[in-house]
Order: structure tokens, then sequence, then C-alpha cells
DNA sequence: CTCATATTGACAGCATACATACAAATCGTA
DNA sequence: TACGATTTGTATGTATGCTGTCAATATGAG
């Protein structure tokens, strides 16, 4: 039985003011997790705005670190950027597709997948790389100096300690 | 050409050291995309991991917005938790199936799906308040009272920009 | 050396997300 | 009132992301 008053709700208008939420005193306006899928869908939009390559936020990454760190497996990649091994399998297939990315079998690990960037991956990392920039800068540009710095402070912190 | 003098950044400790990388002086965990993909990853987990009730994240907060607006339109929910309108087709679906939602064809705009919770959907949405409760709080448990006033509050500004 | 155990990458299945296109229906305006 | 523009829900295709399973391969304890 639900103690939900439903006469509450009037036409507001953009923050519908949940009142009287006894099911969860917890509206959506209030939840950090809300909040963080918004912003997500928010960081991926601007980088498709912004890119110049055929790359999203996943391939971008994924790329990046395969250019830090040539002869990484896949398992370690998906570590290194916080992927699942399952996922990074699709993004490197369609890395490889772009002949942006190889996958050389190690010879010491007949498991294993190396990875390396070609050329045209170092090309398009490059080329990239601005506008990659502009859609970061982008995010947090309502934000001024000292809450950019208190921002990805408080992200680290929660990364953290729900990842380390 | 850059003017990041990309020699500054040695090994730092939890974070590889990315040193010298001409291709991009932005390395990912300089990123606010980056964290802020990563977050998300870390709210769905935990969302499940609290989780009593068969509810991602996603299906919570469209019932939770349908038990608030009873009669919504599957576009004024999209737009009313920031959802696509091709997404939440697929969210509303399964939700149906699970009894929880019910599509009534309204009479007046013969386009129009009207949601309407069941007795069901309102107690599972109660049975599940608490688990949310303790998921949001997880997430942002490592940040003191002042940081989580500034977390929101700046979420809510850079989401106000974008979104507004 | 051998066998239990763990790791690696592939695959299937489910659930977001987005862009695009579409038919049906509604609305605005001439 | 007629008709172009818009809105609504649906479908398709692509790309994450996760869990679970599997075969192949390493590894380590005995």
């Amino acid at each position: 039985m639900s103690r939900l008053k439903t006469g509450a709700q009037r036409a507001s208008h953009e923050t519908p003011d949940y009142a009287d939420t006894a099911a969860s005193d917890l509206p959506l306006h209030r939840m950090p997790g809300h909040h963080i899928r918004r912003l997500q869908q928010v960081a991926v939009r601007l980088f498709a705005e912004e890119a110049n390559v055929d790359l999203t936020p996943v391939q971008y990454a994924a790329l990046f670190a395969v250019a830090q760190r040539p002869g990484v497996g896949q398992a370690q990649l998906a570590a290194l950027i916080g992927y699942d091994r399952a996922t990074i399998g699709g993004v490197i297939d369609r890395l490889e597709q772009k002949k942006w990315l190889a996958r050389v079998a190690s010879v010491e690990d007949r498991r294993v997948n190396l990875l390396t960037i070609t050329d045209e991956g170092r090309e398009a990392l490059s080329r990239a790389a601005a506008s990659v920039r502009r859609a970061q800068e982008r995010i947090i540009e309502p934000l001024n100096e000292d809450e950019r710095a208190a921002f990805e402070r408080m992200c680290l912190k929660m990364l953290a300690h729900h990842l380390g």
C-alpha cells in the first residue's frame, strides 16, 4: 500500500516539485547518481560535437592508452582505463577496422593479443587532441578556477575510494 | 602545438605516468569526461549492489517520475528525466512487462500513450526507496558535508548550463 | 610432471543511449 | 477548411557497458 499523495502535483517549469513524496524522500534532483548520469550524457554529446575525427570517447581513451603502452594486452588495457574485458573487445574491433590499432598474437602467452597503434592511429590521435581538449573544457566551462580544481579533486577522491 | 609543458607530469602515484605525451597533452586522469564516465560506472555498480528489487537506475527514475506525474506521455517523461525518446520506449516496455507501468491510449491525442504506475509498481518503488538512498549515499561517502553540497551545486551548475 | 586453479579473449544476452527515419496524428495558418 | 510544419511513438542501426559462459592457455602446489 502506498502513501503517495498524487494530488500535490501541479504543472511546474523545469524542476518538478516532488512534494509529498513519501515513498522516497530522495527526488531525482537530489540524487548524485542522477546528476552523474546526465553529466555523462552531456560529456558524450560535447565530445561528439567537437570531434573532428570519427572517434567516440571510449575509442579515444583506448587509442590513447595503447599509444602510451604499446604491446598491452586487452585485459590490461581494460583495467587501465576502467572498462570491462567484454566491452573492450568490440571497441578494439572497431579501431582495428579503421586500421588505427592492430592485434598481434603474443609469442610468450598465446592467449594474449598485443595491441599496438598504427601510424594512421597516431595521426588520428594527434588530429583529435585539440577537439578533445575543447570538449573537456566545455564540460566544466560554467565552473570557475577554484571550482574546477575542487571538482577534479572530489571526483578523484570518490574514484579512489570506490576503485582503489 | 600546445603551451602545456608535458614534461611537468612525472610519475604520480596511483595514476599511470603518461610522461612525454606529445600527441595529446591531456592525460586521461586530467579529463573531466573520463572521471564522469567512471563515476557513472561506479554509481551503476553501487545501485545494483544495493538493489533489493529488479530495477535499473534508469527504470527507477522512470518509475519514480511516472509516480509523480501519472498520465504523462512518453516524450514528456523522456524530457523530464533526461532521456532520448527512442530509449524510453524500451525502458517502458520492460517496466510494462513487469506490470509496474501501464500504457493507456489517450483520447484527446491519439498519438500519446498515457503512462500510469500500477499498485505493484508503487509497491516496488516503495520497497526500493531505502536501497536507492543507500546507493546514493555510498557514491558520495568519501566526501564530507561541505564537499557533498559543493559537488551537488557544481553538478547542477554544469547541467543548467548545458541543458538549460 | 600433473592436476586444480586462474587468466585471457570471444561470445551471447540484456539494458542503456544516440541518430535517423517513418507513419499517424495534431496544430497553425493562410 | 486545406495543408505544411510539428509532435508522438516506433523501428533500425551503431556503440557502449555489464554478467555469464566457454575454450585455450598459463601457472602453481604437490
